[in-house]
DNA sequence: CAGTGGTCTAGACCACCCG
DNA sequence: GGGTGGTCTAGACCACTGG
């Protein structure tokens, strides 16, 4: 473990500490991390001390106390609690995960627009995943993902079967990069050419345009992405605050 | 002030204290509370117990901590930092607050759509605003409000210049109701009668449909409203987590 | 300088979970 | 019952702010 800066409190060293070996699994996510008193024990601080790290901690989602057992490694779920985004209509209105199709997945030297978002240099090699996803073998979104080539190589190879509808879940157990936050921007445009194709629909219908940049949890882009969609059928949720 | 629940931990009782004080403008917002060594005191506990319940008001947005100076009552602000919804892309790119004209202002039974979200039974008096928004006199956003008419009936007597381009400062000023929170569903529709009209726009093009609904700190529906702007010139960004 | 919040301690007791 | 996290205390010392 790194020498942490001793200028800096002691509760916020832990704190450091903790993120970066749950960053190296030395826990696996689902498992607890030592009780309380061990960890004021190996850390020499006050009990009172390593509560105060594992409350931010837990503020930010990496950890789960549960009384009366222990304190756990949190496995985060982007279907449904975390990225509730999408509430794709079926016909009787319960929200679905649409079904995924890879289309391609290449190796290019970042464009300067994604090597601005990822906050890479110019032309360092990235991965560009282009992918539709459909409801009732209907398209329902036409989407590209940008991803550095070096955190996320091991996706390359994968079989598509293997990394399954949902990109989050493949990121965090074949590439070991866990997605903690992430900003939209959202537009409408009109629809053109190959997109028009892949989404089946008429040249000048409205579509929505969402573009996401998502952030790992020390606040490093990790994956900036952008979804068409048609806009008849579109329904985004938010909560704010 | 109500006897709290004894079963609750103090540093809980303590919280919902301040709340309701704040709530009742006991101080009023950008003005210092009593320090943590008065408020331990008057409320005989120990002033790591306040610090706990101090904690939760400034994770919550109530209070803000200034290091040697004192802790204040937090004064919302939702054009800048809470609510950074919408980017009207004036020529030269940068965010404005829209000017705001308000076209009528009246009491109506609740709709049961207007009912149901706020929480309301069927045909309570509810307030109806309707208003137009513009950037540099052209039409950016047609809005229908809905209010329950007993929290905010000094908003209809009120002139517009007295309301201002933004409501929620309005809400707190005037109605002593504060906005802490919102829901926002978008989705996407063909423009015709009197919204194109006011709009500005032929019948068919593409608006984007805005509803939110907007909670107090106490978790109650405030405001119900329905925006609907041009799809063109949209521009929508959410931080998630 | 005095007053404020920020960190940290060492320990007590309670409430929950599970064998 | 033994182990875990949750609450609470009483106080020390530090760091920032402002007159």
């Amino acid at each position: 473990m790194a020498m942490p800066d001793q200028r800096l409190p002691r509760y916020q060293q832990l704190h450091d500490d903790l993120v970066a070996q749950i960053g190296n699994h030395v826990w696996r996510p689902g498992e607890a991390i030592p009780n309380e008193a061990e960890l004021a024990k190996t850390y020499e601080v006050a009990i009172g001390t390593v509560r105060k790290a594992v409350d931010g901690l837990v503020a930010e989602g990496l950890l789960e106390r549960h009384h009366g057992k222990g304190t756990f490694v949190r496995r985060p779920r982007f279907d449904s609690s975390l990225f509730r985004f999408f509430r794709f209509q079926s016909p009787s209105g319960e929200r679905r995960v649409p079904e995924s199709r890879i289309l391609q997945r290449e190796v290019l030297e970042a464009p300067s627009a994604v090597a601005d978002a990822l906050r890479l240099p110019v032309a360092t090699p990235v991965i560009r995943i282009t992918r539709l996803r459909l409801i009732d073998q209907n398209p329902v979104l036409a989407e590209e993902i940008w991803l550095p080539k070096d955190k996320f190589a091991t996706i390359l190879g994968l079989p598509s079967e293997e990394i399954g509808d949902l990109l989050y879940p493949a990121y965090e157990q074949y590439c070991g990069q866990v997605i903690a936050s992430a900003t939209e921007t959202l537009t409408v445009e009109s629809v053109a050419g190959a997109y028009a194709r892949l989404l089946r629909l008429e040249c000048g219908l409205p579509i929505i345009v969402i573009e996401r940049l998502a952030y790992g949890f020390d606040g490093q882009p990790l994956e900036w992405r952008r979804s068409r969609g048609p806009a008849d059928q579109f329904r985004y949720q938010v909560d704010i605050r």
